[in-house]
DNA sequence: GTGTCATTCAAAAATTATGTTGAATGATGT
DNA sequence: ACATCATTCAACATAATTTTTGAATGACAC
């Protein structure tokens, strides 16, 4: 059947795709380009991965069309190519949260105290807002939050975090959300900011389920 | 930082799903699957491939959450868990034909003669349709036919095509679509049905496009 | 029970992916 | 031209996946 071999070579360049997601040091430079255009060694500090491995890395994600690169003077930035990538990215990760026992595991285990994990819910934070009473931090990258973030919110990106601290005020409860229900952003800006004295916790899911449920969404122009 | 080891074991488990998607003959079976629950040894016939490596196929596809196996008599049938499945595997197809030239040419070459190959857009077919001159086939699984298609067509899902090569008027032209302007499917519909003498074209998308552009769509109860 | 069939398991061989090292390239500044 | 820095390349060692083979399991029919 001469039908047989472009299917076969088809499933091939899917699979390019795919095996280019493999991998959790390629699915973590993803995550940080998902921010924006970030250069080599950039990635290779922030992922704690050798420069080399990263470049290579890098290569097998453009080979499968997912970023691309452009030179700037000494530096060559990388990108993901388009929001698609994005979005199959959020693809596997719905798909791993929904059937794997593994990351309930993981997720459950994040925090040392059952409880103190718990997070709030979108009803609670509703209410809880409009008694004046807790801080929304929205941690994900400014671009995202200026296309839409919780009323209110004020924008943090995890990595600003840090420097940011002093703008927070430390008597009120504070609530952080990100992109969705087990985005690792929110999680990691929790334990941050616990560390550093206050009383933070966070929202069950992000933005996108926030708008899902009706709830008003202020837009940024 | 005891942040960092939850966060690379997320992405261990999200590298799973990616993983068991980056395999051609993997990918295969996928779209067997997306047909409905089959047999080990149906899907090793239908892939040409040993019964022991689809059987460790199907497992690692298991692993990663993507196929539930079910025992009934002797044969132990496999399923999709659920649409996320489906909906994932769209998403890697989707990047790929985006992205990757080599996806591009190998559908150039999938017929001898780029005429022939040239696809029917949505209007020449609504033309057609009125005139009463072309029978339309929809090739996909019977349960996504249900839930919409181009009305009038007539549902003949690939597996069944040979079977049911007697109901088709041999002296009117036909089209054949699928799910997508890539999906494997309606090239090898029309594959099938140029071998056996009839005049076969595909529409130049799928159904979800066809809905899209706003035009009728018919729902079977 | 015995035989048969579908599937799984286990172990080995073949292939492919990954990480590491040091050298090569390309752009910048002096 | 030279030195410097970011990145890539090439080569190797290591680890993981895939395929193949043959034996083991589990269900059914007799």
């Amino acid at each position: 059947m001469s039908i047989r071999k472009p299917k076969q070579a088809l499933y091939e360049q899917f699979a390019i795709v795919a095996k280019a997601l493999g991998n959790p040091q390629r699915l973590e430079l993803i995550e940080h380009l998902a921010q924006g255009a970030r250069s080599v060694d950039l990635l290779a500090t922030k992922a704690g991965l050798p420069i080399a491995n990263v470049s290579q890395h890098l290569q097998t994600l453009r080979r499968a069309g997912l970023v691309q690169a452009e030179r700037e003077g000494k530096f060559v930035n990388y990108r993901l190519t388009d929001d698609t990538v994005l979005s199959l990215f959020a693809s596997v990760r719905s798909v791993a949260e929904r059937h794997l026992a593994e990351v309930d595991r993981i997720v459950q285990g994040y925090f040392e105290t059952r409880d103190s994990m718990e997070p709030v819910t979108r009803e609670t934070l509703a209410a809880r807002m409009r008694d004046g009473l807790v801080t929304v931090i929205d941690v994900r990258p400014p671009d995202e939050f200026a296309l839409g973030h919780v009323p209110g919110a004020i924008n943090v990106p995890l990595a600003d975090l840090q420097a940011r601290l002093p703008e927070i005020d430390p008597d009120r409860e504070i609530v952080a959300y990100c992109r969705g229900p087990w985005c690792v952003m929110s999680f990691e800006a929790v334990a941050a900011l616990r560390e550093c004295g206050f009383q933070a916790r966070r929202l069950e899911d992000g933005l996108p389920e926030w708008k899902a449920a009706g709830l008003p969404v202020e837009v940024t122009m």
